[in-house]
DNA sequence: TTGTAGGCGTTATCAG
DNA sequence: CTGATAACGCCTACAA
């Protein structure tokens, strides 16, 4: 592989002119010009990215940490991410991390290391006051409502819409509520935001033998829903449309009335169930998250979710 | 920031041996460890990850270039090559092009510069002999079938699938058959052979009106659906089940009879309507794209699909 | 076991 | 306009 030496000694110019013409830059005669081009064609010349990198000291890279790809608040938060990335030149590394505390110290750590420019995590296991501590190093993203921890921000209010999705399953007669969750409820934002407006709406605490957890995906609802039905419920709030239709599986396979539902993340298959959902907005969170990671913006930024009626 | 030599300075020992101390080399005296860890606690020092790339001529990441990624083909290939690539310590930068054939050709240059270690195309609009050129700067993956043509690539085997989906439409009665198809048909490997199957099975190829091109999503089939309920088609062979299902909801909502459907992809939709659907396993190619891709594997692997009948 | 010196490839400063 | 030279930080023969 040749390099800038290479060039400079063959067209018989110095490092610094050959690098003022791949670089388009003033203060450089054509015929050095041409000299220069001509060997760069010759040995098929390209800088190298790592040494710019090096020499620049940043990486234009930023990291995206999500615990999983296969759900949709993941996926279209990456996805809006990434473009918004790419239109202002920046990349995406994509960063997996199950939920794994030590690896999501990893990637702080890389982090430290200058791998990224900046990190922003889609969500995380490790608790925010040891996360905190690396915003000295680069620039950390969360994608939750941080509370009272001063660390850059963005995601969707989703208390109010949690409410109204309450609310609607009241209106329309349901009496014993189910809920799917994710992950352990004291872990989850969503989960204590949700069982939060059930307290609102009902007045008392849902009884925990009608809260499924750790209820993800589509298999999962399916098994979630043999649960509830044991519990008698007449109507579910679930953690995704994609949970639900699953859910909605197994009552119809098992000729059972399909209780009221109430899903969320507005997937085609709230669509197909024609059941009401709630639109997170995940791609105008992704978009101030990536222009947190790159320094346009700073502070918390909140996106307020929408309620989809239907049926 | 401090660096090797600032450890090495304050240590009293020289930065080759703080190099070996941090990389946990033998030949290290437990004196040297010690007044190195200690200094190296003390001013928090981090070895610099860029700084390692350039040294050690590599970066460990392998890009991937998708045109799109709403669009479970492109998902869960890249999901597959991300969780293969983790397995290895390996990291995926995400790579989106529009199939944009400047920005396609960009990447490329950026595996010139050595920005990756290799490069997969999910799928490309270049032609492949623009690509073919690439392999000597480093290592090229595609992800379908490419003929004649010697590079590395994993990618599914859809013809005899794609029979079986058109005989079971004909075995169920479908005489007038529509067809979803992906781009143009030329430029679409997948279109050509659909079309072929249907030659096949039904003797003669498929009439251009009741081809629609360019469906891609969920909202394109129920455009889609429209074009083809003009043709008065009773048989829809589809791109894929959510684009399917964008097509049933057409028909539902103007109380037509939904005619005999074949999906793709084995999405939740195609569960939900109950329609035949074909599983392309393409978990497995991502997992042997990022095999070829790191260099445990080279050549060509294709990989056999499978039909799902259902009703 | 330790240190020196050179290499990885580029960019930027500053004198000419 | 041009060129030496010093960063950018790290790794590693080779010598001691």
């Amino acid at each position: 592989m040749a390099n800038i030496h290479d060039i400079a000694r063959l067209s018989g110019f110095s490092v610094a002119t050959v690098s003022r013409v791949i670089n388009g830059r003033p203060y450089v005669s054509d015929d050095a010009k041409a000299a220069v081009m001509k060997v760069v064609r010759q040995l098929d010349y390209v800088p190298n990215a790592m040494a710019r990198d090096l020499s620049a000291g940043h990486t234009m890279t930023i990291g995206v940490v999500t615990p999983m790809r296969d759900h949709p608040y993941f996926t279209s938060l990456t996805n809006s991410i990434t473009r918004a990335a790419f239109a202002r030149g920046y990349r995406v590394m994509l960063l997996p991390s199950q939920y794994d505390q030590a690896i999501e110290a990893d990637y702080l750590e890389q982090l430290r290391m200058k791998a990224y420019d900046a990190l922003i995590f889609t969500s995380h296991a490790l608790p925010l006051a040891e996360i905190l501590p690396y915003t000295q190093a680069g620039v950390v993203v969360v994608c939750h409502d941080p509370g009272s921890v001063s660390i850059n921000a963005a995601f969707t209010d989703r208390g109010e819409t949690y409410v109204e999705g309450c609310q609607w399953l009241k209106d329309h007669g349901a009496q014993k509520i189910g809920m799917f969750l994710p992950r352990t409820a004291k872990r989850s934002a969503t989960s204590q935001a949700m069982l939060k407006a059930y307290q609102q709406v009902f007045g008392h605490p849902l009884p925990a033998k009608r809260q499924v957890l750790d209820v993800m995906n589509n298999a999962d609802g399916y098994q979630a829903a043999q649960k509830l039905v044991a519990q008698q419920v007449d109507a579910i709030f679930s953690n995704g449309d994609d949970i639900a239709a699953g859910a909605v599986q197994y009552y119809r396979e098992h000729h059972l009335t399909v209780p009221l539902i109430v899903g969320q993340e507005n997937q085609l298959s709230s669509q197909l169930l024609d059941i009401p959902t709630i639109d997170h907005h995940f791609r105008v969170v992704g978009e101030l998250a990536l222009r947190l990671a790159v320094g346009e913006l700073s502070g918390q930024h909140q996106v307020a979710s929408t309620f989809i009626s239907r049926g």
